[in-house]
RNA sequence: GGCGCGGUAGCUCAGUGGUAGAGCAGGGGUCUCAUAAGCCCUUGGUCGGCAGUUCAACUCUGCCCCGCGCCA
């Protein structure tokens, strides 16, 4: 019997749309927990949405939906969304359900049992963040004038008074939390933070925790009456952090159940680390309270920023949507599949869990055409074409003694896969994504390398008795490979099995006597007819997949001649060059110091321009135009100028009166549609917009800019 | 302000008390099974600064500068 495996992703909030930043912690998860089920064992996985509360509350009345109305519209898009870049294996909570609000009230019920005075009523008067749900100290607070803002959402917090509310002992719980953390080096990871929250253990303490509101009524009842009549609802974290138990019971909501006690204990609890107080602190807090077992790690990741910015509803460009992205990455023939697996790979390759990651389209094209296409694509095409030319005349097959002679190519290769496969679980199965697929490159590495160092071609023309073989070691090499990739690449993998002629799905191969090519089928196939996985991505494929993705903000109209065409593939060029240069004299030695040209101007072009501050004065949206805005912009001019900006995606008009900018204010005027652009202004962002030219002074309009 | 983490090749990072490493990018070469892919070779670094301990410091200690995180 092996030990179970639990992984959850947080509950997302239900009022959000799902983006890059969701679909990195499910796709995590996603690949742990298919690695887990490769191996044979008994997996969970979890995630869902967190439906309370008085944001909820509020959206809904906005829109004049009851809160249950709304959270049943928009709780489907995250269900969707994971459907549709291929997370599988899971099983997806509502905090609305029926189990789910039973079973937080008996971990109300249990903790009174267990440790009665742990929960009290008292009453409590202070700043209430509606943005955080919680209560702040002044010295937590911003001064904002005569009012405190919350230092997270920069709004006006509000003095509740008076609010009688119920509490969770969780002072009492310090010393047992370090405890358990000492006594439990995985418990918090990275350790990082784990150091992060034993500092703050140690030199604050921990203080009671509201655990009830009565400020709103979205939410779960307390289980206990109120003596003086209030209706409280429980604290929205008491009721979130419980999802990850009570997926786990019955529908009754009793807490002692079957799977509860088999899988709850291995829980790995994946977060980002901006709620890791709560998982860390909170959650075991109230899991000791009630007597139950506490989960066995919580493991933190960083933030994902795109082109360097937070993702953020005021920045459209960074809200980057997964099905999007898997979409556009779809560039070969096998279609989406293909590019969910593209996206994952970069997800999980680009940053180790734990690191905050920067999402470029750079890293990305790098990632694709370096690793994908290049290494492993092309990898798979040479192979399986090399063993479908050759096998015709010399079926692949084993030789043993050629593997038993050790210290040979053949040899080499597979004692390469076979500590590929270890090395590759072990940092799987430490949730190391990063490092897995490091591992699991360098034997691509290793293969590819095979292949140049046995030369296949050349043994059949010279009838090499070890081509067979070599041919096996190649065939087998590529199996193994298929099998390694598949928590990553799902579709990739089966794709390649497909061709090789193994129907099953694939699982983690585990070595015997050091070898791993034998737990291949004895016979695989030969006539595979391969088509390209991962075909490279040239400028123009880059620059669609750009606009797919981050939508016309990307297609800011350039200055009349400004950049000359971009070159192709830079990296095909120089070879292509390098090709030429052979049937041509060697040509003159190109100027040490770059001169003109190149990219380079001289201090005349750039005097040429004419920029000068200008400052906003309407903002309006262009009807049947939705990425340009029709501005005026005063230049201390005798009247403002007109001018068309193609950053409707990143601002909205209401965001840019008043604003001070950079303008080019000697650019021919422009006919756009009806109107005539009158200059154009400087932003942040080759590809999306991300921010405006700004001065940080004060200035006049029409102040000019050098 | 306190505590913690980090500052190593153009980029992302690994690393150890004893003459600095990987991947990518850059440069050169080469094969043809392959996606102008692969493979081979290769240019780059006073390892943030200043002191100290030591036969020897990128590695240990102190101070300083810079970045980030948590807390206040």
């Amino acid at each position: 019997m092996t030990t179970p495996f639990y992984i959850t992703t947080p509950i997302y909030y239900v009022n959000d749309v799902p983006h890059l930043g969701h679909a990195y912690t499910t796709t995590v998860a996603d690949a742990i927990a298919r690695f887990h089920r490769m191996r044979g064992e008994d997996t969970r996985f979890l995630t869902g949405t967190d439906e309370h509360g008085q944001k909820v509350e509020e959206a809904a009345t906005k829109r004049g939906l009851t809160p249950q109305q709304l959270v049943d519209q928009v709780a489907p898009r995250f269900d969707e969304c994971w459907k549709a870049i291929g997370i599988e294996g899971y099983r997806f909570i509502r905090t609305t359900d029926a189990k789910h609000k039973r079973v937080v009230a008996n971990l109300w019920h249990r903790i009174r049992r267990e440790n009665p005075d742990d929960i009290y009523l008292a009453t409590y008067q202070g700043w209430y963040c509606v943005g955080c749900e919680a209560f702040y100290t002044e010295s937590q607070l911003i001064k904002d004038g005569d009012s405190w803002s919350c230092a997270v959402h920069k709004r006006p917090v509000s003095w509740i008074d008076k609010e009688r509310s119920w509490f969770f002992r969780l002072s009492s719980y310090t010393r047992p939390l370090l405890d358990h953390i000492a006594a439990n080096p995985d418990f918090i990871r990275p350790q990082q933070y784990r150091n992060e929250i034993v500092s703050f253990l140690e030199k604050e303490g921990l203080r009671d925790l509201s655990i009830s509101r009565t400020s709103f009524a979205w939410g779960i009842p307390t289980p206990e009456p109120d003596p003086e009549g209030l209706s409280h609802v429980i604290y929205v974290w008491m009721d979130a952090l419980t999802n990850y138990y009570s997926d786990l019971c019955e529908g009754d909501g009793v807490l002692d159940s079957p799977d509860a006690a088999k899988y709850f204990p291995h829980a790995i609890h994946l977060i980002g680390k901006d709620i890791l107080r709560f998982h860390a602190v909170y959650w075991p807090a109230f899991l000791m309270a009630a007597k139950l077992p506490l989960p066995r790690t919580i493991l933190a990741h960083g933030w994902w920023t795109v082109r360097g910015e937070k993702i953020s509803k005021s920045m459209p460009a960074t809200r980057i949507d997964p099905v999007t992205l898997a979409d556009a990455l779809a560039v070969g023939p096998l279609g989406r599949p293909l590019g969910i697996d593209a996206m994952r790979y970069y997800l999980l390759r680009e940053v180790p869990l734990g690191n905050d990651g920067d999402f470029t389209f750079e890293s990305l094209f790098g990632r694709f055409n370096a690793d994908l296409a290049n290494d492993l694509g092309n990898l798979a095409n040479r192979s399986l074409t090399l063993i479908g030319k050759l096998a015709a005349d010399t079926p692949p097959a084993e030789d043993t003694s050629l593997f038993a002679a050790g210290e040979n190519p053949h040899w080499q290769l597979e004692v390469q896969a076979f500590q590929a496969a270890n090395l590759v679980a072990k940092e799987l199965d430490a949730c190391a994504p990063s490092r897995a697929l490091e591992h699991l490159w360098k034997l691509v590495g290793v293969a590819n390398r095979y292949i140049d160092q046995t030369q296949p071609w050349a043994m059949a023309k010279a009838k090499d008795p070890a081509l067979p073989h070599t041919l096996w070691c190649l065939q087998r090499s590529l199996w193994t490979i298929a099998q390694l990739i598949a928590p990553v690449l799902p579709a990739t993998s089966a794709t390649l099995l497909g061709w090789l002629g193994d129907p099953r799905p694939a699982t983690w191969p585990e070595g015997v006597a050091g070898r791993v090519f034998p737990l291949a089928p004895a016979t695989l196939a030969t006539d595979a007819k391969p088509t390209v996985l991962f075909p490279r991505l040239d400028d123009d494929a880059q620059a669609k997949i750009l606009r797919a993705v981050v939508g016309d903000a990307a297609a800011i109209p350039a200055p009349a001649g400004a950049s000359e065409p971009k070159k192709a593939d830079k990296k095909a060029d120089k070879k292509a060059d390098k090709k030429a240069d052979k049937n041509v004299e060697k040509k003159a030695e190109p100027a040490a110091a770059a001169p003109a040209g190149n990219g380079v101007i001289t201090y005349d072009d750039f005097a040429k321009l004419d920029l000068r501050v200008g400052k906003v004065v309407t903002a309006q949206p262009i009807p049947k135009k939705d990425r340009v805005l029709h501005l005026t912009v005063d230049l201390g001019e005798a009247a403002p100028r007109t001018i068309v900006a193609g950053i409707a995606s990143a601002y909205k008009p209401e965001q840019l009166v008043g604003k001070q900018v950079i303008v080019v204010a000697n650019l021919a005027p422009r006919k756009m549609g009806e109107l005539v652009s009158e200059g154009m202004i400087l932003a942040a962002g080759d590809e999306a917009i991300l921010g405006l030219s700004a001065v940080d002074a004060d200035v006049p309009p029409g102040t000019k800019v050098r």
